[in-house]
DNA sequence: CCTGGCACTCTGCGCGTGCGAGTGCCAGCA
DNA sequence: TGCTGGCACTCGCACGCGCAGAGTGCCAGG
């Protein structure tokens, strides 16, 4: 175990690294704070962080940076989450008060976090798999062909376009729509199928093949994970990343464009609470030199998505966890009024 | 008027900039092209050239490269198209047959356009303005609470929520949905005002307002420039850019997350044809360093909204003006399909 | 267990040099 | 008049050198 002053020492190092960049020493350590000991005393200190692998210098004779290890123990034992100041919240407030659906709700939240943070942004469109439905609707737009639309709790609007194996009346079509919302509307996601499940029955023997396919249909729309989009913002943020960026810029912005990859990584993130991944705590190697700080988000006590930053690992971790938090906050307060 | 000799030198030193990224010098211009001349007269070419501004050189005794202007002259006068191939167009369509909606159909286009070209790619989404209704929905969510629901031919849903000045009846609501449709439906947006401004006389006093209250949300959707909307990808491309580019990829990324810029740029591009903007000719000071490459697409023989590309002005041009032409040529056949 | 002192190591930077690519110009030739 | 070969000149760039400065590890003393 770390005495008490080693671990002061490891703050030290890991708040004077972030704000100036460069790695930090003995000497320049004891100026800027009051440790109450001399640097040769530091010196053995960093030593011991070294041989513990919290810190590391990149060089012989350099001073020192912080390893993953030493930043995680930094988020988990050293700091705590700084709030945000009061007139930045009622900034935030008002800034999303002003947005008018929920595609500019996400676009708004993507630029707010960006701004505050200084990083990459990341904002996941509530999911469909935790919403409950609020509505579906059937459109005929040809004697065979109908339009899905469905309607969620979060205002997304998911369409998709049926193809019937039979011509379908428009008395079929509206007895189809009002049983199904009597069945489905307000209920969850998961639990529709089971809900549907004989719906097909209460129909004529012709309809039977259009009603199964329209059923399918809305069941796809409803598990197709690869449905859950995501907005990025804050990209120009990458190029505060470093000195020697162009190496370190360009399998960011990869990892980025593959939605995929993110949306893997804030799924694998706890529903409830912060989760701070650092360095190579995080599986995809484009983003093994960053740490992405996320959050859920959600209208009621529930998170129906998340979002979160992606920056150096080299971050001000206090500060992004507070902008990171208060933001989700606001959202979920957002999309509970809407 | 410059000779033919000297068009080709001036092509020929485009091209060779462009693959190589080096300032090209005569002696290597005389081995790589067959101009059957000595290095001595294109010297003397080159010294003509630059007096009439299509190409400098960075430092003195160092090749030449070209200017803004020779881009131009080489665009207009000196390169045509390069057809994609036959496996390259089956490979386009392949891919864009794939999309299930909307949403996939311009996500799929970025990200081909971004892979053909190996630049970042611009996409926007169909133009509401130009567009026709299929289907105005009203859903009733509450006594006093609609959601409107516009769908339109290219198959892009746009929805809003209404809060009503009175409760609104299901019949009522009923009967505005008909008579709207009836009115709207297959009209090109810019005709819907005229056609509906006489619609809440038709209703009881009472319904009057929220009638009023619908329509003009209904309208306001309509003009709603600003829910233009576009996807962008490949930015990953800019590491790319040039060797000194921490300062050159800045600016640029930060004009991509502003979609009003790229909004303009596209608006200001002709209508039909291609469009090729290099340098300095765009406005917007964080692109002087790139050219844009843009053209319309659209389901029939009009144009309904914009795609194209961002990217170096030392840039392969036929190709690239190949690749996006196709793209554009072939989303076009999806929508209209849709 | 802390401290001051000391010798050591290594990086970054400024400077001077040489090389090579490329140019401009000129005189000669078709 | 236009093309060519030759020649002197100009820079930019890569390389090597040496120096200063920051930082370290270790040791002996309090």
């Amino acid at each position: 175990m770390l005495s008490e002053r080693r671990l002061q020492v490891l703050r030290a190092i890991v708040q004077d690294y972030v704000g100036t960049e460069e790695p930090v020493g003995s000497k320049a350590l004891t100026e800027r704070h009051s440790l109450g000991v001399s640097p040769a005393t530091v010196r053995n200190d960093m030593a011991a962080l070294e041989d513990e692998g919290y810190i590391a210098q990149p060089h012989t004779s350099a001073g020192r940076i912080p390893t993953d290890k030493g930043y995680r123990l930094f988020v988990d034992k050293l700091a705590g989450v700084k709030p945000m100041s009061a007139p930045e919240r009622r900034a935030i407030q008002n800034f999303l008060d002003g947005a008018v659906d929920l595609d500019d709700v996400v676009a708004r939240t993507v630029r707010l976090l960006a701004q505050l943070t200084r990083q990459v942004a990341v904002v996941q469109y509530p999911s469909l798999t935790r919403s409950t439905v609020r509505h579906v609707e059937l459109l005929s737009l040809a004697p065979a062909r109908v339009m899905l639309v469905l309607i969620t709790d979060t205002g997304r609007v998911e369409q998709r376009m049926v193809d019937c194996p039979a011509p379908f009346g428009e008395a079929s079509l509206a007895d189809l729509r009002a049983r199904l919302n009597s069945r489905v509307a307000g209920r969850r996601f998961t639990d529709v199928p089971r809900l549907v499940e004989d719906l097909p029955e209460a129909f004529e023997i012709e309809d039977r093949g259009t009603v199964t396919t329209v059923l399918s249909t809305l069941l796809e729309t409803l598990v197709e994970e690869n449905e859950e989009r995501l907005m990025i913002g804050g990209t120009a943020n990458l190029t505060r990343f470093g000195h020697d960026f162009p190496l370190t810029i360009r399998p960011v912005l990869e990892a980025l464009e593959e939605q995929v990859v993110l949306l893997k990584l804030l799924g694998e993130a706890k529903d409830s609470g912060m989760t701070v991944r650092i360095g190579h705590e995080i599986a995809h190697e484009g983003l093994n030199s960053t740490s992405v700080v996320s959050v859920g988000y959600g209208s009621g006590g529930e998170a129906v998505a998340k979002l979160g930053v992606v920056g150096p690992t080299r971050m001000d971790y206090p500060g992004t966890m507070g902008a990171v938090r208060a933001v989700a906050r606001y959202v979920g307060q957002i999309l509970a009024e809407s």
